[in-house]
DNA sequence: AACCATAAGTTCTATTTTAGAACTGTCAAT
DNA sequence: ATTGACAGTTCTAAAATAGAACTTATGGTT
């Protein structure tokens, strides 16, 4: 499969993956959090070649994820700075980094902490449900075919115990 | 860098990415979630290279976020299922979805939506603070150094307004 | 004027990863 | 004896990545 091909399935999580789903982007996303803006403090700080980051800068800009600003004329340099659609992908981040906190931490302990603003704690972040607000887990969540969905395969609708005509 | 620098890394989102930062991990891992276990259906429903697809089945087996179970005796054959670490990434995969939804769908609207079973409503996630249960943002978070970090780069310190000291 | 430094890339070759197809081994059913 | 299902493995060609050097534009130093 092709990255191309992956932004035409009818799927969001293939489309997003499309966007961050490769070995750099989410770690460049990540200084991005971090008020990194610059060529070459993403470079310095994350040791990507300057060709892949090139590339990569380019393709989030693409995706209208980072925008390019100017900071100074002659010559002319640009800051890479998240739009809103850039700064939504916060709680994608968030519950990576919450994960790999839970799982992947040596004895060490965590490498960073998160404070919340508003109330003043340490915390871990949570999803929830927009409607009741309590957590949500694989279970407790039925999956249905939305507007934009294709025929289901009948591998899916096996899994799922679906009935599905022939042809 | 290579993929085991990555593992090694003193940031939890590097690790994570570890694991599922990659073209297929995340597409293997929504098929899991659509109750895909065995290899042909995996590979049949995701157009991955057989090849390919028994290289990422092992790795996330090694990783804990699959096991293999058998199902049948000779010849022996196993499935691959979710473990608690794997079920756990259920948030990270919710948060790429929605985002997804929000952002890359097209004119026919979303592909597929989400019932709580709980309360009954169609919904989104929403990623709550552990605390006080508000809404979280980037910029209601403050990043603290936690045990497990490795003294802050220059670049970071520079774009946190920190001082550090040389040398 | 010549030299150095900064910033943001681009270009080059070598290595690694992925795509795509064919092949292998085990067993059950016909 | 042959066919088909299942779970891989093996092969070659194409694509992506690593690592280093090079370019362009400008400003400051000697």
């Amino acid at each position: 499969m092709k990255w191309d091909a992956l932004e035409e399935e009818p799927c969001s999580l293939a489309r997003t993956v499309a966007v961050i789903g490769d070995r750099w982007s989410l770690l460049i996303l990540r200084e991005c959090f971090l008020r990194i803006r610059r060529f070459d403090d993403f470079q310095a700080s994350l040791g990507i070649t300057r060709h892949l980051l090139a590339d990569r800068l380019k393709k989030l800009v693409r995706f209208g994820v980072l925008r390019k600003i100017p900071y100074q004329e002659a010559p002319k340099r640009y800051e890479y700075i998240l739009t809103q659609k850039g700064l939504d992908l916060y709680p994608i981040i968030m519950s990576i980094v919450h994960w790999g906190n839970i799982h992947m931490v040596d004895s060490r302990g965590r490498p960073m902490l998160h404070q919340h603003k508003a109330c003043g704690h340490m915390f871990d972040p949570v999803m929830v449900c927009s409607e009741c607000g309590e957590p949500l887990s694989a279970k407790g969540v039925h999956v249905h075919p939305g507007p934009g969905a294709r025929r289901s395969s009948p591998v899916h609708a096996k899994a799922l115990g679906t009935k599905v005509k022939a042809g």
